[in-house]
DNA sequence: CCCAGTTAGTAAACCGGTTTACAGAGCCAA
DNA sequence: TTGGCTCTGTAAACCGGTTTACTAACTGGG
């Protein structure tokens, strides 16, 4: 392939020359620039991408860390923030960690390397420590969605706390009392705000927090079903379900047909997300939408801010609307309160 | 940060030898090696990747696009790929097209350009030869699960026909006479394919196949939705279904369910693909499995062959399984042969 | 004792750009 | 005519590795 070195000789000028006209920072006369364009459509010249890294340390590429691409909402997230990137001519890399701490830390390794300038994380299992101090090692990192303890980078996340509350009050309103939580790992942070959101709602209606009524510690679909399988069996069931992501719902609605429950008419669900997925099921989920475009552009704002070495907001929190579909309804007379 | 030059000196060598001891390409006396070490140590010293890249002409990343990292089918094969690709030591760049040409292309030109060493190509929108074109102008691409006409590269598919021929043939097999297809747009390869399973099953079954219950053009949901409404309401409906592909078979039940047709009762459904997705809806599908891991795997290592400068392969086909689960029952008895 | 072969390295070129510091030519004003 | 300014560039250093081609020192055998 040409190099720099082949369109200035073909042009006879120096390769400064050529570069410099390329990158914009020299005004030529009309006839040198002509010159320098004919001899890069005569070689057909691209610059080497390489070298220009090499040269510049920057590599017009971010990195995004996910814990599984598989999962509708972190799909969407993706492909979010990369048009986002795109727009700003950045490409990203995608890394699917499967919430594996190595590939975490690997991503992370990957930006102190110089494969990307900067990168956008999401995790969502408990860190111990190890992950924030990695962090804290490097320069332009955000987090997105979910926190990190004791991490001081900016921050984007949802109002997880206030969607939780409205999902639950949304029950609450439709008359149900009896309102089950279905939660993600405890002591995750989107996890504890959801469910003080729902905790929050119930106190605000007079109602208390039944253990009973409460499964949490994983975000994992299958274990959901069997949580709510159980649950259907009780002596004293509820009549509505808040789940806090749309992949436990998915969970959710599979152990209640095997349990033989049906939705809405017997258990109401309220999900979180609001994924593509949750309108497809039968019924569709009412949910809590996060707003996922916006969150992958404010990631990657944040991001660029940080890159551009200008102050980013340290902390954005996104609004939650709820979207009414088709599984919540009045709870059934059964003679309880 | 430290570059090899600090470490040579710390060590008191020359760059030269640090640089062959980190690549194995000399053998040290212990002495020495130790030395080395320790002064990588104490310097914390890390490869500037962006400099080994220059020197080597090599990224140590692959490029893999797909049309949309949102749905399922693709964001489950982008998993299997990126797999594959960190077990030989390979990072990859998702890029999500959007089905948008220029998308495409741009892709290509990373490639020429150095961001990436290979590319795993999957488009679904048929090609006008601009396409095959401009891959035919780079060396390291290969072809993932759908064709590109007129392209000369390594390319990796799953048995189409059979998967149709054999879904068909299930449905035939459970007393089936008017089946219905779901097909994706007309002239792409897999599309075809898949129809010409479907109408071989038939032919062989010595049924026909009739224009009223081929309903081919696009692979979205929506169209799906409505094709089958309409096709509900018809004269003479049929009773089972043959989508070829997951989302199709979803905007199928969307329309079954609108036009209050039954699942499997009224209608039986199989589908193509086999995503996770399909085992989550009520009733759970029945479909053919795409061998999603097989084919990321086989698509890693056809483009890692040809970036060893090793035969690859020119066309690998990757068997699929019928996967029974709820969608399919015998037809209603209602007086028709 | 001398030569060949091995051991343990090294100097310098190279990858292909970007950037800094500088300079000749031409022109204008004093 | 001379000093200064603008215009149009350039030479060379630099980014941080890898690789080629070469050599000094040592070892062992004849």
């Amino acid at each position: 392939m040409a190099t720099i070195h082949d369109v200035a000789l073909a042009a006879g000028v120096s390769k400064t020359t050529v570069s410099r006209y390329l990158n914009n920072r020299i005004e030529l006369p009309a006839a040198t620039s002509a010159r320098i364009d004919a001899a890069i459509a005569k070689h057909d010249y691209r610059p080497n991408l390489l070298a220009r890294r090499l040269s510049t340390g920057k590599t017009d590429a971010i990195g995004l860390v996910v814990p599984e691409i598989r999962e509708p909402f972190f799909a969407e997230l993706a492909s979010a923030v990369e048009d986002e990137a795109d727009r700003h001519g950045y490409t990203i890399f995608i890394s699917s960690t499967r919430s594996d701490r190595g590939r975490e830390i690997a991503s992370l390794n990957r930006l102190r390397d110089h494969h990307v300038d900067g990168l956008i994380m999401l995790t969502n299992t408990p860190d111990d420590g190890s992950l924030a101090a990695e962090i804290g090692k490097r320069r332009n990192v955000v987090l997105l969605d979910e926190d990190i303890p004791g991490v001081k980078v900016p921050r984007v996340f949802v109002e997880n706390t206030e969607g939780a509350r409205r999902a639950t009050q949304h029950l609450i309103a439709r008359g149900h009392r009896a309102i089950a939580f279905l939660g993600g790992p405890l002591g995750l942070f989107t996890s504890e705000e959801r469910f003080a959101g729902y905790a929050a709602a119930l106190r605000e209606a007079g109602l208390g927090v039944e253990g009973q009524h409460l499964h949490r510690g994983s975000f994992s679909p299958d274990l959901a079903e069997q949580a709510v399988v159980a649950m259907a069996a009780a002596r004293t069931p509820p009549t509505a379900l808040f789940a806090s992501s749309d992949y436990l719902a998915i969970g959710a609605m599979r152990g209640l047909r095997r349990a033989g429950v049906a939705v809405p008419r017997d258990m109401s669900l309220v999900s979180f997300d609001d994924t593509p997925l949750g309108a497809m099921l039968t019924p569709a989920l009412t949910a809590i939408q996060q707003p996922i475009e916006a969150l992958g552009r404010h990631g990657f704002q944040a991001l660029y801010a940080l890159m551009q070495r200008k102050p980013a907001p340290k902390l954005t929190r996104l609004p939650v609307t709820l979207i009414e579909r088709e599984s919540v309804a009045s709870p059934r007379a059964r003679g309880r309160l």
